[in-house]
DNA sequence: GGTGAAAGCGAGGACCA
DNA sequence: TGGTCCTCGCTTTCACC
C-alpha cells in the first residue's frame, strides 16, 4: 500500500493520474514492456516498475490473462443460464458453488438478485452439446430447481475494461 | 495458418497438445516469459515463440490483458442487466449497439435470445450510481423498451478460462 | 517442424536526490 | 517519490537440421 499525499482514493488504493494510465495501457495490453510504458505516463522505467509493482501487490491488478476467441478454438455456442435453488440454505448454496467451480465449461459465475439465485456463462461446442450439458451436468448440480438459458447470438463488447475516471 | 499433420482440428485451427499447454499457461498468466513456457512444454525457446505468434496472428489469441480487481478500484456493483427493445428493426439493434460500445461502464454486452434482446455487464460506484445510470443513459438509449437489472452478490468464478479438450 | 547461438533489450535492484 | 546506472536473463532472430 502506498502512503501518497494526492490522488483520488479509489476504493483501497490512492491512485493518481499516472496509476490510471498505467492501468488503462495494462488493460489494453498486459504484455507492454515497463520501458514502453513508462514512455506513456513520462516517467522512467524504474518507478514505472515499482508502481506496476505495488499496484500488482495491493490486489488492483489480480492478474494478466491471454484472451482466447472461442469459436477458433471451436465454441460455437455460448450461452448465459439463470439458476433457481430449490432453497436458500446456506449449504445448499455452497456445494452449488463449490460444483461449478470445478465445471471448465463454465466460464463466470456470480450469485445475483432477484428472480435466479446464479448466473452463469457457459462455452459449447454447439447446441446439442450444450443441450446435453444442461441435462447431464447443471440439471444434475446439487438443489438446482429451475434453468433458463439465453443464447448470445453475437457478442457486441466483450473487452472487459474498467473505466478508470 | 499452420499446416500440421496431426492435432484435433479445433474450429478453424489445427493445434496439438502443446499448443493447448501454451494457451493455458498464457490463460493463467499472459506474462509468462517465452523461456519459462518453452520449460513447460518440453521444447526450446525457437519453436515456443514461434508457435505463440502463430497463435496471435491466426486469431486464437486475441490479446492480453490485465485482470483488474472492480471493487479495489471502487466499483461495489456489478450488475447484470436485460434490454427488451421496442420493435427488431435492424437499425433499432444496430444503433443500440454503437452507442453501448460507447459506455465504459457497460463492460460487456451480448446480443440474445430469450425474452429480452441484450444483455449487458454493467459496473458502478454504488447502488446510487447504478440507479441513475440506468434511468439516465441505459433508459434513454435508443430503442430501450424494458430493462431488468440483477445484482451481483458475489463473483463465484470471473476467469474467463477457456477449457481446452 | 526442431536446435543452438548471438545480439540487443528489458527487468529488476542498488543507490542518490 | 523520481532518476541513473548497471547487470543478468530473456526475447528475438538467424542459419542450419
Amino acid at each position: 500500500m502506498k502512503g501518497k499525499e494526492y490522488g483520488f482514493v479509489l476504493g483501497k488504493f490512492a491512485m493518481d493520474e499516472i496509476d490510471k494510465k498505467i492501468l488503462t495501457s495494462l488493460q489494453n495490453d498486459a504484455r507492454v514492456t515497463v520501458a514502453h510504458l513508462s514512455e506513456q505516463v513520462s516517467l522512467t522505467s524504474s518507478p514505472c516498475w515499482r508502481r506496476v509493482k505495488a499496484l500488482e501487490e495491493s490486489g488492483v491488478i489480480r492478474g494478466y490473462h491471454a484472451e482466447l476467441d472461442p469459436r477458433r478454438l471451436g465454441y460455437d455456442v455460448t450461452a448465459f443460464v439463470s439458476v433457481m435453488l430449490e432453497n436458500h440454505r446456506i449449504d445448499v448454496g455452497d456445494s452449488f458453488e463449490v460444483a461449478v467451480q470445478g465445471i471448465p465449461q463454465v466460464v463466470a459465475c456470480h450469485n445475483v438478485s432477484g428472480r435466479y439465485d446464479f448466473m452463469l456463462e457457459v462455452v459449447a461446442t454447439d447446441l446439442e452439446a450444450f443441450g446435453e450439458f444442461a441435462r447431464n451436468v447443471l440439471r444434475t448440480l446439487p438443489g438446482v430447481k429451475e434453468i433458463y438459458s439465453s443464447f448470445s447470438l453475437k457478442s457486441i463488447k466483450h473487452q472487459r475494461r474498467l473505466p478508470l475516471p
